[in-house]
DNA sequence: ACCTGAACACCGTTCAAGT
DNA sequence: ACCTGAACACCGTTCAAGT
């Protein structure tokens, strides 16, 4: 029963339900396992390289097929609100490692109306307001599960709404 | 000459744009301030208050005096890129602390047409692109210049106009 | 009041040595 | 091949003791 590579993703992935993104250590991971932290890197080569991992896990499956900017939209949200700490997790591993995020490589051709570059940057206008979004909603709702903030029934389906319409129709429309 | 907090503030902020944010430790500032790490909390009572300081720094005059969302976008684009790392150390803030980013808080104002809370959904919208965007921006600057990328000549500014064009006029549009 | 010295409780990563 | 033990070079923060 010697440690796999699955093992130590797997392992790493719980450790961030538990203790989120911040309490997310290699030690930790290890501790988790019962093995020294030595041994993680015999199956994966760094915490990013790890990272990474966790993240297209995260995504796996986002946004399902679909033609609709929108709903490719939503389907990143609800993707990225099923793990702790999703938004800042995938953020990290699009800032470093854009290329491990396959799936989102995948944006640009539902801007079909538009020409291609015309359609990339429509495509990144959507992702980083997507992670934006998230990362605030997941950050709030960790201080008001800690208790430094106070409940606030939001909007937040309703805002999210919001801002994909405005940057789907005004990257369709004329501007 | 005893340290001051607007010294301990500036002499991070000259680590930050020597080494980077991933560089900016608090052992570090007191290195170059030629002190014991412990002084520093004399005058700054973490490292996320320094930040949070540094982080307004960087935005302070940024808007500038407008009514138009788009400049106000581009005022808070330019004011991110003065500074290496400015967006991540911005949006870093933003996640924690979002109440010491006044300036941010003035731009719901600007979207004079909509109702309040459309105002700050679409406000939430355009911070959230141009946080992403320009942080992407600099991420990529900086690989190049660890030679691990390679220059591309990239229309930035055009994508960005293209990005707040759309967020701007999607926002006032019917949607 | 302000700073030093030294510690506490951590990090990611490497690597000889064991099995 | 896989893991342990132990180290290296770091962190942020605290706090007695000095001046």
């Amino acid at each position: 029963m010697t440690l796999s590579r699955e093992q130590v993703v797997a392992g790493a992935y719980s450790v961030l339900q538990e203790q989120g993104l911040g309490g997310l250590s290699m030690r930790r991971v290890a501790q988790h396992l019962g093995v020294q932290p030595g041994a993680l890197y015999y199956h994966v080569p760094s915490k990013q390289e790890l990272l990474a991992e966790i993240a297209s896990r995260i995504l796996a499956g986002a946004p399902g097929p679909t033609d609709d900017p929108r709903r490719a939209a939503r389907d990143l949200r609800s993707a990225l609100l099923g793990a702790r700490d999703g938004a800042e997790v995938v953020s990290f591993v699009h800032a470093f490692r854009p290329d491990a995020l396959t799936t989102l490589a995948t944006l640009p051709a539902l801007f079909g109306g538009l020409a291609p570059r015309e359609a990339t940057w429509a495509a990144r206008a959507l992702v980083h307001y997507v992670l934006g979004f998230v990362a605030e909603e997941q950050n709030h709702a960790e201080l008001v599960r800690l208790g430094v903030l106070a409940e606030d029934t939001s909007d937040a389906d309703e805002a999210f709404e919001f801002g994909i319409g405005a940057i789907t129709t005004g990257a369709a429309g004329p501007r």
